[in-house]
DNA sequence: GTGTTTGCAAAGTGTTTGCAATTTA
DNA sequence: TAAATTGCAAACACTTTGCAAACAC
């Protein structure tokens, strides 16, 4: 029989944000979070969950990606209407996107200098500041 | 009766652009270059169109946009997965992005410094680089 | 007249939602 | 068993497309 083993850190990370794991979360979270920094689309999620043989609904890949989101897992980035992209790296860091094939990569910490950041608008505060640069590659 | 007056350098700049200069086509160009900078939806440019009882289709104020951005007169803005933002402010400048009512505005020249900027990768070049501070309003 | 542009309605894409069935604790 | 989660299919919002009618030159 084959014994699948689960990462006491995955479990411990879901519960902490309050979400229990289930199977599909399980998956998906070590999907995204055992292999390095990713910038995936739900689409892309959905389509390595099923090649992994992992049977999940994409409604369920958006659910968790939101949730995750939410409770700081992860962070959306967004720099192509029509599609959002989940960074698995929720630390303050900037990216470089490929216009042509639509990678997302980060930009090592330090590349990007903001010197000015500008103070928010009377009433707001500042929630993030995004640096894109947009590459044709 | 009524005069309806266009003034020639918008007629010269959608023909510098290679673009017969419809009923349509001047119309929006008013809307968009004669009141300052703008940060508009197709969606919202065809509002003001309707209201200004401009009768243009969607589909149109889409082409047009599009049209009006291939030839530089426009910027496309992308901060929000699922609309497209287009900017009449060509220049090279950045932007403050309210969450809450979906609102985009100009930040002030000189208000944003970026000293350092990443090399392309391998092989790319940079296209632009866009920055966005995202507050909450 | 000839080629361009328009408007409509249909199709497309990525995402969200309602709800019954299933799973977790 | 009570509450949370899932999957499906339908609904959604925004955008693009195909094509006949209207328009610009």
């Amino acid at each position: 029989m084959t014994m699948t083993c689960v990462p006491g850190n995955l479990m411990d990370r879901l519960r902490g944000a309050g979400l229990r794991p289930t199977r599909q979360r399980i998956a998906l979270a070590r999907l995204l979070f055992e292999d390095g920094d990713r910038h995936l689309t739900a689409e892309q999620l959905h389509t390595m969950a099923l090649t992994a043989d992992i049977r999940v609904s994409l409604a369920t890949v958006y659910n968790t990606l939101h949730q995750f989101t939410d409770a700081g897992l992860l962070r959306e980035i967004v720099v192509d209407s029509g599609r959002s992209y989940f960074d698995t790296n929720t630390s303050d860091h900037h990216h470089f996107f490929y216009e042509r094939s639509g990678r997302l990569e980060d930009i090592p910490f330090g590349q990007v200098q903001l010197t000015a950041v500008p103070q928010a608008p009377e009433g707001t505060s500042i929630r993030r500041v995004d640096v894109v640069v947009r590459v044709d590659g």
